[in-house]
DNA sequence: TCTAATTATCGTAATATTATAATATATAGA
DNA sequence: TCTATATATTATAATATTACGATAATTAGA
């Protein structure tokens, strides 16, 4: 985006919020961080039919969006949630009758 | 998108919605319509400093993506919410204090 | 029918996103 | 230290998104 009037930097905030979330494999590891609390990178990676370092850099945009943190434990490094919208974004999509 | 194995065609959908969503002009437009009910093209105009051509442009990306719905009305073209996830969704980003 | 007003579409150039392969980094254990 | 395991980074090519200007389409009213 280039000549967007940014009256209000909210609008530009969360549309990175959503951008960050709005892609299948990141969604789908956000939806897995949210049921089970926390996850390392193998484990994503036998349920994702991605390679590795796809999964390394969607999980890095994820980190830099503030969705998700990490936490390294020994060669593995474990992610979690980290943002109370995202959870209840999740909710809504997946959890919702409406 | 490429070489995605789509387990859950759930994870497609709710990312094409999450990315119609994921842009900050369009995130203003539906948080409006989502608080005015409904709304016209040039009362969108006067608030967002985009041409008229763009705003047409992200309208039709949010229909296609079935977030809002368009209705003539003479020249006029008024649009209005069509999605009530998406509603939910702009309710936890905008008024919730979490 | 002619014109003005409103909205949509098309073509295009700039920029951003994506997946992959190759390589690098970090840690644990022999 | 050497090696294996786990994860991150880099470079790159393909694709998608974005904004703009020009133009088209639709409708109402003179």
């Amino acid at each position: 985006m280039r000549n967007y009037f940014d009256g209000s930097h909210l609008f530009n905030s969360y549309a990175e919020l959503l951008k960050a979330l709005a892609h299948p494999v990141r969604l789908c590891i956000v939806k897995g961080l949210a049921e089970t609390g926390e996850c390392n990178v193998s484990k994503m990676q036998a349920c994702l039919e991605v390679s590795q370092s796809t999964i390394s850099q969607h999980l890095s945009k994820l980190k830099s969006a503030g969705i998700v943190t990490a936490e390294r434990c020994g060669t593995e490094v474990i992610y979690s949630m980290a943002n109370n919208k995202v959870s209840q974004i999740i909710d809504i999509l997946f959890n919702d009758e409406v």
